[in-house]
RNA sequence: GCGCGGGUGGCGGAAUUGGCAGACGCGCUAGGCUCAGAACCUAGUGGUAGCAAUACUAUGCGGGUUCAACUCCCGCCUCGCGCACCA
């Protein structure tokens, strides 16, 4: 849309391209299952899916302050809106009341928030992401009733202990009940600009450090209910109204932004906690007047009948004392949000949903699947959905009564598609359900995931509560999609991450046409872990274009080399390289099982190869042992240069690919060492090292290591305390 | 403010989880090859002092535990990311 062309070109000529790219560089899908979540027969499935979600209430319409974003002229997701703006063009986030759908993950908020129990293998922070985005918090609902009216005000708190240090209460703008409070204030027309003020702030605005805390006295009074103290009511710019009931009792003594509030307007401080082991009466004062309020947990006091209670047994009783007087309830808040799902895109799967004069809101039938987008001219955004321009897309008779009636015209958001995909993966051409589920519970849940933490909410979020909804509807049979996460860092470049718009972008094509796919593949590998960050640097990717050279330069000088006599005892320079190839077999394949350690596994790859050279410099190798160690070289780099290894595969004689032969094995007679070095240190730094016998007694090492000049030396006159030997590593002499 | 990660040579990064810090690669220096250059080969390369053997010093800073600490504990500094007046 951004470049005026058809979203549907536009993106099938993507999918082309990148199907060339990758391909290129030889990674090995299995292209038969490849699905397209734009196409009919893949999202008719998101579709039926949603009707799933409809039938069990789970999708749902309501009119709701939403996020809208005027340059995409559509709304957004809370998950869509980064620092208060659109997470795709950055333009600052409007709210708008609208009539949109929804999808009711809040119904599922509190087992999306424990299974992350279950997900052992996943990354700590993903799961702190979500845990946070969740925002699972328990406390008490209470009423204060307002003094002079039938009005109560409804406030949320966590700090239950504190509920007798409230002096004042505070309410967002839009509360309900502010209207009737102002209503006969003397100095009504002041707070109406206030609130006129507190409206236009942005909401971006309150990220800022400087924002400022401000509000207004409504001139009416509230009860405390807990000890029936009269507290004044005031409307300030930090409550929040999409959380909680938008007024909160404000408790200064115990909570910095209340106690800023109250220095600024001269509002009472009332300490109700101490601190464990604290002093009340000399350090309560000075806290107070240096603008810190003390958060933590204490003991109780100011608070009647609940004096000298620790914390956690306060907030238990007196939630019990709330609950048997009705004048609250025990709540538990979550900062989640029902997923919006409603776009006002045309590039989308339709919402299967049509409304009929005398039906009103009717669900399409399985049958009726799918509604096809349908061909538009007009795609630009105005607003609505260029659906709504269509009469023979919006024309549709009532699935119900048969009436004249007309279509829903939002799409659905992609991420909806994108929930699902990892099952459509397992049926990919199936035509009469979205996946065959013995099949799904056969392969899966995904072994390992791959992608990037840019996911850890969004997708990753989505794609658990629709698996969860699927089990409880019985068509899969395990709780969570995806056993195994791996986020991978990005690529930087001169210190930006690579992008188009950065203008530091290194294509792919290039690299592939100038030093091969293998190449660059080894070079991506070799440039760090790969859950960190890396930088480009081309003069990386020129070094292993020299290791490439320097490992296939192997290859000829073994075709130029003598067969050879063979059967004879290897030399003692034979030997050692046999036991550096075995050595390099087990490091290799300890750093691929034992995690993502391609970096290190290729570093060592280079250092036997580093070894060969070497080892002919010194004397002579004979063909075979030659050719043994070329073989495992490229058997090794298989699975980072296939193209490459492929090669030397066949210029060796083996017949067949590369990749069908076995993976080295280690050979522990070349590991079993009968001679080997340790260190030897004085009082922890190494002073020499020499060679000693596996099967020589810890009092013939210590003999030995003494009689070293070097060690002598060390001692001079001392006579050793201790001798700590470590099995094969050092022997340490304490003086 | 809360929650995750990091901090090791000129640079990217290793260190079998408490046991020889700096593997491997880049860069750099010297030498070889060459008419010359590129490429390639050989050697060297944390810092300070020394011709050298060697000595001292060194994993963000300060303490601690230990025969031994990049690794464990306590207290700081700093950078990156996520969330954020969530009551």
């Amino acid at each position: 849309i951004k470049h005026k062309i058809h979203p549907r070109d536009w993106t099938l000529k993507n999918i082309k391209r990148m199907t060339q790219q990758l391909k290129s560089w030889g990674l090995g899908y299995d292209w038969e299952r490849e699905v397209t979540t734009c196409l009919p027969d893949y999202y008719a499935w998101t579709q039926w899916l949603f009707l799933r979600l409809y039938s069990k209430g789970l999708a749902y319409r309501k009119e709701a302050v939403v996020n809208w974003c005027d340059s995409c002229k559509t709304v957004l997701a809370n998950e869509q809106v980064v620092d208060g703006k659109c997470e795709r063009c950055s333009t600052e986030v409007k709210q708008k009341k609208l009539k949109q759908w929804f999808l009711k993950i809040t119904d599922y908020a509190d087992r999306l928030l424990e299974d992350l129990n279950l997900l052992e293998e996943w990354p700590q922070r993903v799961k702190a992401m979500q845990e946070n985005w969740i925002g699972k918090s328990c406390g008490v609902e209470i009423n204060f009733p307002v003094k002079g009216s039938g009005v109560n005000l409804n406030c949320f708190t966590t700090r239950v202990d504190t509920i007798f240090g409230a002096t004042f209460i505070a309410l967002n703008w839009e509360h309900p009940a502010v209207k009737e409070l102002i209503n006969e204030a003397e100095n009504k027309k002041d707070i109406e600009l206030f609130i006129e003020k507190v409206k236009k702030q942005p909401s971006s605005a309150r990220l800022l450090d400087s924002f400022e805390k401000e509000g207004i006295f409504t001139g009416k009074f509230a009860l405390n209910p807990l000890n029936g103290e009269k507290i004044p009511i005031w409307i300030a710019n930090y409550v929040l109204s999409g959380y909680g009931t938008g007024a909160i009792m404000c408790v200064p003594a115990h909570d910095g932004r209340d106690l800023e509030f109250a220095l600024k307007y001269g509002l009472a401080v009332k300490k109700v906690i101490k601190a464990q082991d604290s002093d009340f009466e000399t350090e309560s004062e000075d806290e107070v007047s240096s603008g810190s309020a003390y958060e933590g947990q204490g003991i109780l006091i100011n608070s009647g009948d609940f004096n000298g209670l620790a914390s956690e047994e306060a907030k238990a009783r007196i939630a019990d004392y709330i609950e048997k007087n009705k004048i609250g309830r025990r709540l538990t808040q979550y900062k989640l949000r029902d997923w919006l799902v409603s776009r006002q895109r045309y590039w989308g799967a339709p919402i299967p949903i049509v409304y009929c004069e005398s039906c009103g809101e009717v669900a399409l039938r399985d049958e009726d699947l799918p509604v096809l987008l349908p061909e538009v001219k007009e795609f630009l955004p105005t607003g609505k959905s260029p659906l709504t321009y269509i009469k023979d897309f919006m024309e549709v008779k009532c699935p119900k009564c048969g009436a004249q009636a007309r279509r829903e015209t939002d799409t659905m958001d992609t991420f909806v598609d994108s929930s699902w995909y990892y099952l459509r993966y397992i049926s990919p051409k199936e035509q009469n359900k979205p996946f065959v589920s013995s099949d799904v519970n056969n392969w899966l849940p995904v072994d390992q995931y791959v992608g990037g933490v840019e996911h850890a909410i969004l997708h990753l979020m989505y794609s658990r509560f629709i698996n969860k909804f699927l089990q409880d509807e019985g068509l899969v049979n395990f709780p969570e999609p995806f056993k195994k996460l791996f986020t991978q860092g990005m690529i930087v470049k001169d210190g930006f991450k690579m992008s188009k718009s950065k203008g530091n972008v290194v294509a792919p094509d290039y690299i592939i046409d100038k030093y091969g796919a293998d190449t660059m593949r080894l070079y991506i590998l070799f440039m760090g872990p790969p859950q960190k960050d890396a930088e480009w640097q081309d003069e990386g990717l020129q070094g292993i274009w020299r290791f490439m050279q320097r490992a296939l330069r192997l290859v000829d000088i073994l075709e130029d080399c003598d067969s050879g006599k063979s059967g004879n005892e290897p030399s003692v320079l034979e030997i050692g390289l046999l036991k550096k190839i075995h050595l390099t077999i087990k490091e290799v394949t300890r750093d691929l099982e034992g995690g993502f350690q391609f970096n290190t596994a290729i570093s060592r790859i280079m250092e036997l190869v580093n070894q060969v050279y070497r080892g002919m410099n010194e004397g002579v190798l004979r063909r075979e042992i030659l050719e043994e160690t070329v073989d495992v070289i490229f058997l090794l780099l298989a699975p980072f240069t296939p193209h490459i290894s492929e090669e030397v595969n066949a210029r060796l004689g083996h017949k067949g690919s590369i990749l069908l032969r076995d993976w080295p094995r280690v050979d522990q007679k070349y590991l079993l060492e009968k001679e080997l070095e340790i260190a030897v240190s004085v009082n922890g730094k190494v002073k020499d090292r020499m060679v000693i016998s596996v099967d020589w007694t810890k009092d013939l090492i210590e003999d030995k290591a003494l009689s070293l000049g070097k060690i002598k030396k060390a001692l001079s006159a001392s006579k050793p305390k201790k001798i700590i030997y470590i099995d094969k590593k050092l022997l340490n002499i304490v003086v």
